[in-house]
Order: structure tokens, then sequence, then C-alpha cells
DNA sequence: TGGCCGATATGCT
DNA sequence: GCATATCGGCCAA
């Protein structure tokens, strides 16, 4: 029989792998949280590299990223903004940023987070994306999955790997990935098709 | 303690 | 394209 993929939402034990691995498949997932939803259409991988929050952030988010899989990892940068991150892989340090989602359902109440923007720019941005969720710091080193939802896609999707944004080490390691041809992917918009 | 630097977003030129 | 708000971590002193 057939089995509709996408029908059967994630379980924690998918965070436990390799820290790419998850970061690929995690585009085209449905997110939830309430009445909010939206597929993630961009996503960042960090391990143990030097631009990773395990390196520069040791004190703190070493614990989290290095010992855990399935805990949220919430941080602020530049003062106003929250970023939203997944710990992976059960055998060492990591974390995925999911930078953007397409929005699909509870549009009222992220364009009231957000202040009225278009929607296009509703979750075009990992601050943008915790601010229409309503992501909180308190959220942080819950288990990700007793705060949101996730559904896998049904079909394959089509990814593109790229630099990873706003960093200034490790540039050259090609750990963003993106869904290709989505409008609701940050800027700047990615370019090299991933293979394989 | 103080200074510096961000895994950013926004508004203005 | 560029300036800047804004604040938690981290390290030097």
């Amino acid at each position: 029989m057939t089995r509709r993929a996408g029908a059967r939402p994630l379980d924690a034990a998918f965070f436990a792998q390799p820290t790419l691995d998850v970061a690929r498949a995690l585009i085209g997932c449905t997110l939830r949280r309430g009445e909010c939803s939206g597929r993630i259409v961009e996503t960042e991988a960090y391990t143990d590299d030097e631009a990773s929050h395990f390196v520069t952030r040791a004190r703190s988010a070493g614990t989290l990223m290095g010992s855990t899989s399935g805990l949220a990892y919430v941080y602020s940068i530049y003062g106003a903004h929250l970023c939203l991150n997944v710990t992976t892989d059960a055998r060492g340090p990591g974390a995925v940023l999911l930078r953007a989602l397409e929005p699909l359902g509870g549009l009222e109440v992220m364009r009231r987070r957000r202040n009225g923007v278009r929607d296009r720019d509703l979750c075009r941005g990992p601050g943008r994306l915790a601010q229409a969720l309503g992501v909180t710091r308190a959220m942080s080193g819950e288990p990700f999955l007793g705060v949101f939802e996730l559904e896998p896609p049904g079909t394959r999707v089509a990814l593109i790997a790229s630099p990873r944004v706003g960093i200034s080490k490790a540039r050259e390691l090609p750990w963003r990935f993106s869904l290709s041809g989505s409008p609701f992917v940050s800027d700047p918009r990615p370019r090299a098709p991933e293979r394989g």
C-alpha cells in the first residue's frame, strides 16, 4: 500500500540525525504553532565550525548544541531580534537555524505580530519568522516538538545549497539550504544549485 | 566594568 | 546601497 508521505508528523528521532541531513530534510516541511503554519523554505546548519555558537558562545549555547537534539534553541541578535533553532545530532554538537517560511495558515495572527507588513515578508528572515510565530526566549531548552508540530513534505523538493548569511567566519561552507525558486527565501537570494 | 561584535530588520538616499 | 537601532555574550583590563 502507498502511505502518503507527509501524513505522519516527525518525531524526536528525526533531530538525532547528522545536522546537515536534518537541515536539508527540513526544507519543504510544514511547521505549525497553534493556528500559525508555514512551509520551511530556508535553513542553515551549524555544528562545531568557527561560525557556530557552539564555538563562539561556548559558555551558553555550547551545552544545548553539544549534548542534545530536538530542543528549541532561541537566542537574541542585534538587540531586538530572536532566532529560532532546533538542536540536532545526538552524537555531537549541532543546530539548525530556521530562516524563512512560506506562510500557509494563521495569516491574520502573523500579520498582527508583524505589524502589517506584506505577506511575502511575514516570515522572510530568521528574526521575522520568530516574530511571526510568537517565539520567545523562554522556549529555549524546551523540546522543539512540545512547542511546534512538524510534518514532512509529500514529494521530493528541489534544494539549493549556498553560503550561510551574516557570518564572518567559515564563509566557505555551503550550509544554507533553500527551496529552489521560492519567493519566500530571504536575501541575499542563493544561486548555486545543490547536486545529489 | 567597559568595549566590541554579531547566525538582523528597517528605513532612507 | 548604506546607516543605525539595540542588547546579550564574551573577553580584556
